[in-house]
DNA sequence: CCAGACGTTGTT
DNA sequence: GTCTGG
DNA sequence: CCAGACGTTGTT
DNA sequence: GTCTGG
C-alpha cells in the first residue's frame, strides 16, 4: 500500500520532470500522511497544472468529507468498477510526485518502517485519482493513490505497493480521452531495478515527526529493541 | 419500489 | 450518482 | 500508515 | 477494541 510518503525535490526539478511551468512554492516534506494536502499534477484546459489536494478521496456524492478519509488508496484491480472511484478513473486521473514512500515491516509484533526510493534519486510519479466535492465552498479537491501487487523489492515488506508511472506514460495517464484498456495496462508493479529500500527511524511513525532524518538509513542492529 | 452502501489495509 | 439487497 | 483518544452538559 | 486526526 502507500500511506506515508516524502516530497523534498525542489520546485524547479519537479517543474521540469512533470512539465508544469508554474508550480507553487512549498517546503520539503519528509512525512506526508493521509488527510494532509498533497501536490497532484492534473490535466488542465491548457496543459498540466499542480493542485494541492486533500489526501483521501471524497467521492462527489459523499454526504460529508469524512467519507473520504479511508479512501487513501484504490486497488488497481477494481478501480474501473468501484462506485467510489469509477468516475475519477474515467475522467480525473493525476500524478502525485513523491521522492519516496514508507512501508512498515512487522517483526515479532514490532513495526519497522522502511523508505523506498528510486535508485537514481529521481522523484517518482505515483498514479492517482482525484475528485471535486461540492459539499463545501470552495469545493474540496481530494485524491487517492492507486495500488497494485508488490515487486521483488517491496515484497519482503508488504504485498501491495503504489503504482509508479514512468515519464513515457505521463501523457497517456493524464489525458481524459485515453482508452480504458490501455490505462489498465499501466497499472502494474514497477521494475525491480527502479527502486531501493532501507530501514529508517521508527520515530517517523509519529506523523508530527517531520525532520529530514525520517528518510535516512539506520543500522538494522540495535534500532528495534 | 425504497434504503443503504459506496473503500483499503492489516490483524486476529 | 449508481448499484445492491431486501 | 501510526498515534492518540475514547464524554456530557449547559452556557456564551 | 475502535474510531479520529495527522
Amino acid at each position: 500500500m502507500c500511506a506515508r510518503f516524502s516530497l523534498f525535490s525542489g520546485r524547479a526539478r519537479l517543474a521540469r520532470l512533470f512539465q508544469v511551468p508554474d508550480l507553487p512554492e512549498f517546503e520539503p516534506r519528509y512525512n506526508i500522511a493521509p488527510s494532509l494536502d498533497v501536490l497532484a499534477i492534473v490535466a488542465g484546459p491548457s496543459g498540466r497544472e499542480g493542485h494541492w489536494m486533500r489526501w483521501g478521496l471524497v467521492p462527489f456524492w459523499a454526504d460529508d468529507r469524512k467519507v473520504g478519509l479511508s479512501l487513501i488508496n484504490a486497488r488497481g484491480e477494481t478501480v474501473a468498477e468501484k462506485p467510489a472511484f469509477r468516475r475519477s478513473f474515467e475522467k480525473r486521473r493525476c500524478l502525485i510526485p513523491a521522492d519516496g514512500f514508507f512501508e512498515w515491516e512487522t517483526i515479532a509484533g514490532k513495526k519497522q518502517p522502511h523508505f523506498i526510493r528510486a535508485r537514481d534519486g529521481e522523484p517518482l510519479a505515483l498514479a492517482g485519482l482525484w475528485e471535486r466535492w461540492h459539499g463545501e465552498d470552495p469545493p474540496l479537491e481530494s485524491c487517492t493513490i492507486i495500488t497494485t501487487s508488490s515487486n521483488a523489492v517491496i515484497e519482503p515488506l508488504h504485498d501491495r505497493m503504489p503504482v509508479i508511472l514512468p515519464e513515457a506514460h505521463f501523457d497517456e495517464w493524464l489525458d481524459p480521452e485515453s482508452d480504458r484498456q490501455r490505462l489498465l495496462r499501466l497499472i502494474t508493479p514497477s521494475d525491480d531495478e527502479l527502486l531501493i529500500e532501507y530501514a529508517v527511524t521508527p520515530k517517523m511513525g509519529n506523523t508530527r515527526y517531520e525532520a529530514p532524518d525520517a528518510i535516512e538509513p539506520i543500522g538494522t542492529q540495535g534500532s528495534l529493541f
